[in-house]
DNA sequence: TAGTCGTGGTC
DNA sequence: TGACCAAGACT
């Protein structure tokens, strides 16, 4: 039966392998775990559309590892700008860091675990994927094919340790990369959370869900706390053309981006609208932005003065480069929103 | 354990 | 159009 299942999966992804940039070229050559180990630091919670220009950009402007490793984290988080959870920028440098000390990745899974940025899951495909080491890859996709492929009712979170047991049983030992990486294909294509293509599925004859006859009930997941809505305001700070960013301290929302000063809004409470340098302000527009826990509404205060003199940390950044600044897209939104309305 | 942490695409 | 979702990690 497990058996079944893996060679099933293999004739299947034989045919059907996505060509992604990250992966080695067919002919069974292992991939460059820098690249591996990249993309699947990019890939946590994020599309592969997504991606894919960043990886491009990363890898052609910091080719390995030691590149990395050597780059300024400011450049780094300014390259992330835009992709995200800004804590895997901030543990990719510390992580290519640790590595280029070590001379070189670690190839085992536990060892790999230890690496900033390196959780359960990217730790174990890093292993199977870049090393061809038997690991237990278990992703979104994996809990979804493996709960609809045992019928597992269980709901999510909890449901985690079954479906891991699972996925451990039909993991091969040999080309554990590949499956995992074929899972992964599965569940993006074919048996998708708003879809079941059973009719496609290598795995149909195995798939209990399917005989129960509404497979898309599986997995089962915990409802959903409600998204409290929060307002801030963002301040404008302009004279000879450039304009007043700092850089946002701290693992917090944001933390070690370039952004516009602010007046504190966060998840919990809305922001105190105490500018950060006085005089007279203008309301200069809003932007509306969906955080993954909170909306926040966050009006733009324009500072009314031709020449004020911002305190504190902070630097001034020419408005005709505004695009090489790397703003969270929050603050490349209010800042498009100003230049836009100027003329 | 449950909360925190971004963004863009999809329906 | 708003709710859901995507190759999760960390605390």
């Amino acid at each position: 039966m497990t058996a079944t299942i893996s060679s099933r999966l293999f004739d299947w992804y034989n045919d059907h392998a996505r060509d992604l940039p990250w992966r080695a070229p067919p002919g069974g050559s292992r991939p460059d775990p820098y690249r591996v180990w990249l993309s699947e630091v990019m890939l946590q919670q994020t599309t592969v559309a997504a991606v894919a220009p960043y990886f491009a950009k990363f890898t052609d402007v910091w080719p390995t590892v030691e590149a990395l490793a050597a780059a300024p984290e400011e450049d780094v988080m300014a390259a992330w700008a835009g992709l995200g959870y800004y804590s895997r920028a901030r543990n990719l440098v510390k992580c290519a860091r640790t590595v280029a000390e070590m001379g070189g990745f670690p190839q085992a899974e536990a060892e790999l675990k230890k690496l900033p940025g390196l959780g359960d899951y990217t730790a174990a495909a890093v292993a199977a994927i870049a090393f061809g080491e038997r690991a237990v890859v278990v992703d979104a996709n994996v809990e979804r094919v493996v709960a609809r492929l045992f019928a597992i009712e269980e709901p999510l979170p909890a449901a985690r340790k079954a479906i891991r047991s699972r996925a451990d049983e039909i993991t091969p030992d040999n080309r554990a990369g590949d499956f995992a990486q074929a899972m992964m294909d599965l569940g993006a294509t074919i048996c998708t959370a708003r879809d079941a293509r059973c009719l496609l599925c290598p795995l149909h004859t195995e798939c209990e869900a399917r005989k129960s006859g509404d497979p898309l009930r599986l997995p089962v997941k915990a409802p959903k706390k409600a998204k409290p809505s929060r307002t801030g305001t963002a301040f404008w700070i302009e004279r000879d053309g450039k304009v007043w960013l700092v850089t946002r301290e701290g693992k917090g929302m944001l933390g070690g981006m370039r952004a516009l000063p602010d007046d504190g809004w966060s998840a919990r409470a809305d922001g105190s609208e105490d500018a950060p340098v006085p005089g007279a302000w203008k309301a200069a527009g809003v932007v509306r932005h969906s955080f993954t826990h909170f909306d926040l509404e966050l009006g733009i205060a324009q500072h009314a003065d031709a020449d004020p003199s911002p305190a504190g940390e902070g630097e001034w950044w020419p408005i005709d480069k505004m695009d090489e600044a790397g703003l969270p897209t929050l603050f490349a939104k209010a800042a498009r929103l100003v230049l836009a309305n100027r003329d």
